[in-house]
DNA sequence: GCCGTTTTCGGCCCGACTGTTTTCAGTCG
């Protein structure tokens, strides 16, 4: 619904630009959408209490009256009027790189673009040259990113884009004169997708700039972009996870990657603003603007009375730049990690510890060769003692999960028999590690699971997870999770929507009541850490915190590499504000087993 | 259309780049 409403109120914002209303009208629509999106809980939940609307930033009377409207009905009048006048191909259209509300407007108005195609036919006969302002190359640039749309130019994965960035970093950091090199934008700040790679280097002369253009230019597919303080360059995906080298053709995806080359004293600004987010940034201005200070990507300036230009263009000696400690510090606000850099409420919040990578000591969902995971039980439970975990959760797939191998009784009790013989070999050899003998149990389509309760009794630990029937409505599959989460035995709901990433929405349960019951029966909901799941997804953890719900963050480990996905779990519960005492894998092994044991008395 | 440590009216972030201009509009982040 969040999602559905959203886009709404994106559409209206769009079509009053296309209509030349006011832009600040335009940009209310355009933020209301955001917060709506951002929205922990469902709005349906929310819009009857009008109170609760009108505290939203953003959120005024008309647009409260609308929420109100779209939850009653199921759509907007203003939207339906607005369609009537603006051609639905119009926003497509709005939606090309390098094409504004300005140029389809007019391409509209004088020329009958209405979609995707009658502006190809536009630029393809030259009609569009008759624009002022298009000449050849603005032709060419459209043409480029039509081009550019076709061939699928959607937004990257985090899990795909951040080793291509960690490997150019590492590159970059050994150009000699540059001091420091740093991933930014939403990369940085754990957004689960990305559009591009921007990267920033801290270098000591002009010379070093070169040297870090030049280094970037060379190997990659295809140079887009080259001056003296920015590059932008395509890298091939495919060599990914290859040697980073050589000239031959690349065919396959590519992703942008722009390189910004800026002097230590406005590194930190320059961090700061191209990490963004954008709305953060704006609310970080305004903020310095209150105080007589100008917030740009070169530093954070004084008021000097002058407004001729840029403050460093006329002398004006920041107060800060260096670093974007020191200029949350100027600004009076805390440092805000870049995980919740979104406007979400982060500037006036009393932040909390937010977890770490570090917090993490348990893995409590992980298959091994007994289903479908690559490792054997000893060298599952061998990588987990490495990696410093006090406890792994083996938890391999349910009866139902035929593709999957999924284990029938009899199998899960020989599993347990092997469980306890090398827990024995373990403390021979003076290994500490609890192995918890589970499972993962496939949440069937009316929320009974796939063993009889005397066979997951006798388990240590119980993750529920819905795996098919994915497409239920929202009453059908909250009814569905609700079973589950009540289920005694349980301990955590495994990727409890079933969503992938680009792929495949999955449910849409009433989270607010899930959440309520997992609180009431002391269940985790997890974090499935892979990148193509991230699921729950950021929002729901902040609401799922606040409401108190225990969280899991597991690797839903199949081989050795998955591990370390753990990374893309945790950002995704810092950008949920997530604190290390809600996180059962944060817990020390004894909080653990109490917490595990629990289930069982 | 929203909002208030000057304001319930009059503001609403800041700068760079690009291509097309002969001083700047449009787009982007």
């Amino acid at each position: 619904m969040n999602e559905r409403l959203a886009a709404k109120f994106e559409e209206i914002g769009q079509m009053l630009e296309l209509l030349g209303a006011n832009k600040f009208r335009v940009i209310a629509h355009e933020k209301a959408a955001r917060v709506i999106r951002d929205l922990p809980g469902d709005v349906g939940e929310l819009a009857s209490d009008r109170e609760r609307l009108l505290a939203l930033d953003g959120i005024g009377a008309k647009q409260a009256d609308k929420i109100a409207e779209f939850v009653e009905t199921g759509d907007i009048g203003e939207h339906a009027e607005l369609r009537a006048k603006v051609p639905a191909g119009l926003l497509d259209v709005l939606s090309v790189p390098g094409v504004g509300p300005k140029t389809v407007k007019a391409m509209w108005e004088q020329l009958g673009v209405t979609d995707l195609a009658s502006l190809q036919r536009a630029l393809d006969d030259g009609s569009v040259t008759q624009l002022p302002r298009m000449g050849a190359k603005s032709v060419e640039r459209i043409k480029a990113s039509l081009k550019f749309l076709e061939s699928g130019g959607s937004r990257l994965p985090i899990g795909v884009a951040m080793p291509v960035a960690e490997r150019l970093v590492a590159m970059l950091r050994e150009v000699e004169g540059v001091a420091q090199a740093e991933f930014a934008g939403s990369l940085r700040r754990g957004v689960e997708t990305i559009g591009d790679i921007d990267i920033l280097a801290c270098v000591e002369n002009d010379e070093a700039a070169a040297r870090a253009h030049k280094a970037l230019r060379e190997g990659v597919v295809d140079v887009v972009g080259s001056g003296e303080t920015k590059t932008s360059v395509r890298v091939s995906l495919e060599r990914n996870f290859g040697r980073w080298k050589g000239h031959e053709e690349a065919t396959g995806p590519t992703v942008q990657v722009d390189l910004r080359t800026v002097p230590g004293e406005s590194f930190g600004a320059a961090l700061m603003y191209f990490t963004g987010s954008k709305a953060h940034n704006v609310a970080l201005r305004e903020r310095a603007q209150k105080q007589k200070l100008t917030l740009n990507e070169y530093g954070l300036f004084p008021d000097d009375g002058k407004s001729e230009g840029s403050p460093q263009s006329r002398g004006v000696k920041p107060v800060a730049g260096k670093t974007e400690g020191e200029i949350y510090k100027k600004l009076g606000v805390a440092v805000v990690p870049p995980e919740l850099r979104e406007d979400r409420g982060e500037l006036d919040a009393d932040l909390p510890g937010v977890i770490e990578l570090e917090d993490i000591k348990a893995e409590l969902h992980a298959h091994t060769t007994e289903s479908d995971g690559e490792m054997a039980l000893a060298e599952l439970v061998r990588r987990a003692h490495e990696r410093g975990f006090h406890t792994i959760a083996v938890t391999d797939h349910s009866k139902s999960a035929t593709v999957a191998n999924g284990l029938s009784p009899e199998r899960l009790k020989k599993q347990r028999a092997e469980i306890e013989r090398l827990h024995e070999q373990l403390d021979a050899d003076g290994v500490e590690i609890d192995v918890l003998c589970g499972s993962e149990v496939d949440i069937l389509a009316d929320g009974s699971l796939d063993y009889d309760d005397d066979v997951l009794a006798a388990l240590d630990f119980i993750v529920a997870s819905p795996h098919a029937a994915l497409s239920q409505d929202t009453k059908t599959a909250t009814k569905r999770l609700l079973r589950a989460i009540e289920h005694p035995l349980v301990h955590v709901i495994g990727h409890p929507t079933g969503r992938l990433i680009g792929r495949r929405a999955g449910l849409e349960p009433a989270m607010g009541e899930l959440f309520a019951a997992a609180k009431e029966h002391d269940v985790a909901l997890e974090i499935n850490a892979h990148w193509m799941r991230l699921d729950l997804r950021d929002t729901h953890v902040r609401a799922a915190g606040e409401a108190g719900v225990k969280i899991a963050i597991d690797c839903d480990v199949h081989a050795p590499a998955d591990f370390d996905n753990l990374r893309y779990g945790v950002l995704t519960a810092r950008r949920g504000w997530l604190p290390k005492d809600l996180c059962v894998n944060a817990m020390t092994r004894a909080q653990l087993r109490a917490w595990v044991r629990s289930k069982r008395s």
